[in-house]
DNA sequence: CAGGTGGAGTTCCGTAAGGGAACTCCAATC
DNA sequence: GATTGGAGTTCCCTTACGGAACTCCACCTG
């Protein structure tokens, strides 16, 4: 498919989509999350093809959002979030946030979260993380930033 | 490829893949967002081939992110988000947020947000919706809900 | 009014990526 | 010495992407 290479982009969406777009990769990145870690678990969690596993698993061990690491004295391995890589479930509660209101229809969500802190079931809201009011698509300008492409 | 069908699985995540989870579809928004909205244009600023530009729109019409509207009399058309789409905007801007900080690099973010409530350069931060308080990948247990599956 | 223009796709071919089943490798255990 | 089970590899087939050329059609333009 000598896909295009969306790394190069002078775009934080494309650069993004480089280290978790391709197919598969978000949901690996979901089933670690949740403690599905092993290659075979993953494999039959997901149903995903053997070979796209080990690619997928690879590259995300090369960008640094997994880490590989051995479980036992037999050369058994599994696969955990590294910090740059917890930061991405961000991304996936805000899709499941997405989800849950457009997608999920009658029988209501699949998942509940419940916040540590308050002890609720609730979802995420974004919010400006300079004065704390909700930030969404119609409330922000966009400003060539220092990275811009000339 | 004969790709697996994620809109059936039990998870909100894998059916938010099923509508943006193709190549290029999230880029495709974030043109639409920011104003590129025509199929040539979108093609030339993408660089997509013409053909998979049609397939991701069409898609994406079908499925309520973007509508098609005449602006000429001559049978010319562009894209626009809808509500449903508008809200995806979300989670290209959390994508923003982590592609600025774990991969912009030296150069700096290529775009910068300002919020129009406090007028400052700024970006997303989650919050549970209930509470306020910060809300990330450590900060909440899974419950099963409603719609699980069996 | 014949010819040109420009937007919006379609069609076609070559290549690469996904699906899936079978196969390999290897350390432990029976 | 044979078996098991985790963790991949290999191979073939099919589907999807990239790219360029082609079509269609409502207007301009001379």
């Amino acid at each position: 498919m000598q896909r295009t290479n969306f790394g190069e982009m002078a775009c934080s969406i494309a650069r993004t989509l480089d280290v978790i777009g391709e197919p598969w990769s978000p949901l690996i990145l979901r089933d670690v999350w949740v403690g599905v870690s092993r290659f075979d678990q993953l494999q039959a969690d997901l149903g995903i093809s053997r070979k796209v596993l080990t690619e997928r698993l690879n590259h995300l061990v090369d960008q640094g959002v997994l880490e590989r690491r051995p479980y036992d004295k037999r050369p058994r391995y599994e696969y955990r979030l590294t910090e740059k890589g917890a930061e991405l479930v961000d991304l996936l509660m805000v899709m499941v946030g997405w989800g849950d209101k457009w997608l999920a229809g009658e029988a209501g969500p699949p998942v509940l979260y419940r916040h540590h802190a308050c002890g609720e079931i609730s979802g995420v809201d974004l919010r400006c993380a300079h004065c704390g009011e909700p930030m969404h698509a119609g409330d922000v300008d966009l400003l060539p930033g220092p990275g811009a492409a000339v």
